[in-house]
DNA sequence: CGAACGGCAAGAGCACTGCTCTCTCAATTA
DNA sequence: TAATTGAGAGAGCAGTGCTCTTGCCGTTCG
């Protein structure tokens, strides 16, 4: 029943990996609700209280969970804009929107369980934020450079009574060439883009959008018109 | 034990109906996670066998109270329109959108129920697609309005191949003012306030939004904007 | 009027869950 | 080499959804 002794020789960190793998595994099979630390030991070939000298509850690998499917999505978000960074700015907004919906069909069980109900009685640990926000972050950046990069026309948008809206702290120093208001726009678009996977992923276009692909499309070039980016 | 024999006479869609109530008030306590069918049934002074005299299961309940909810939030929104039937279709409009999010805010674990993770394998049973599109009805139906009482502007969307995206069947009739791709304009405005009123509750903006409030007004007013609601 | 019927609740029990505790044994460190 | 630490085993608690059998009681039918 037990292992060899090298995988025995198995760093700590080696087997909180292992967990973590199977665990998503089972996700991806069952959904979140089907997630059992049981099921996890057995399939690891040992019994299920040894999991609790790696997590110290089942929300507290849901967590860790979480906070790997934010950085998973962020990555994969981020590589595609840098990937493209120097292309037009339609173009660069396009592949981003793109490879959030294409993440999320990908792994529709991870995007339910960092996008879809809070698991627990709904916790959000500091950690997460910071990881959480990484997607709005490359849109807001795109939307930066964008900016940066055609520094002329400045469009009417009265910022006055707009700033107060956001937390401006994190955001001054790394986009300067946003005014709020813009901020406003790409956390805006992110939302709508949300909005549109989480529908399509939990089936709420059923009965009355047919191809979910081509009215995407369509989404994410209204949104490009919106945030001004020249076509 | 047993309640009074006058309880007793109790028809079974009472029963059904105080099984609901209590599973309601249980959700809005500890979520739906911490729904439990024994649980409702000490509430209810008997064991937890007697409730599968009336839900053959736990998912059989709780798509009960899905449907509920999809029916609540539908008539609340509905009332409100028909409240303002005549009004200015930006007012109208307004006053649908407020009428979501408080909804939303006064039920957030019955929001959850509804438009958060699917809750088992996930099953959208037929008689759920008809009660959750009630909402995008209304605010179709809002739009509707507003070009028959002003049938003068045609704004120059070409909708040929935009009719496709749809499922028309079941809107053609019903709006006949409205052209497909203003459907799609009413879909997107209902995606977008679903967006942002899932961000607001699962916590999503917090760390970057300050003021929920004010940046809804203001999504509010943009989206009235993009579907031509004269000021 | 009495008997069969049908619905309702009780109770026991199965298989499963998360989690805690103690015990043992092996590897690592002093 | 001896002491310390860490990891897994195993039993056990309280809780879950769900099933099956038993018995009660009001209604309905012969």
């Amino acid at each position: 029943m037990s292992l060899p002794p090298t995988s025995r020789a198995n760093s700590r960190t080696q087997q909180i990996r292992t967990i973590k793998k199977v665990s998503r595994r089972l996700i991806a099979e069952k959904g979140v609700a089907g997630l059992s630390l049981r099921e996890v030991a057995r399939e690891m070939g040992f019994v299920s209280s040894a999991l609790y000298r790696y997590f110290a509850s089942r929300d507290e690998l849901l967590t860790a969970l979480i906070l790997d499917g934010y950085n998973d999505l962020g990555a994969s978000v981020e590589r595609v804009a840098t990937r493209h960074v120097g292309a037009p700015s339609r173009e660069r907004w396009r592949a981003a929107a793109y490879a959030i919906r294409s993440w999320a069909i990908r792994h529709p069980h991870e995007y339910a369980l960092i996008y879809g109900t809070p698991v627990p009685g709904y916790e959000a640990p500091e950690l997460t934020i910071e990881a959480a926000s990484r997607v709005t972050r490359v849109l807001a950046g795109i939307l930066n450079d964008d900016r940066r990069s055609r520094p002329a026309r400045r469009r009417g948008l009265p910022t006055s009574s707009r700033e107060a809206v956001l937390e401006v702290d994190t955001l001054e120093s790394v986009m300067p060439s946003l005014v709020a208001g813009e901020y406003v726009g790409a956390l805006m678009a992110w939302t709508q883009i949300f909005g549109f996977v989480s529908f399509e992923l939990f089936g709420h276009y059923v009965g009355s959008v047919r191809d979910t692909g081509a009215l995407f499309e369509r989404v994410v070039e209204e949104l490009a018109d919106q945030l001004h980016f020249p076509t």
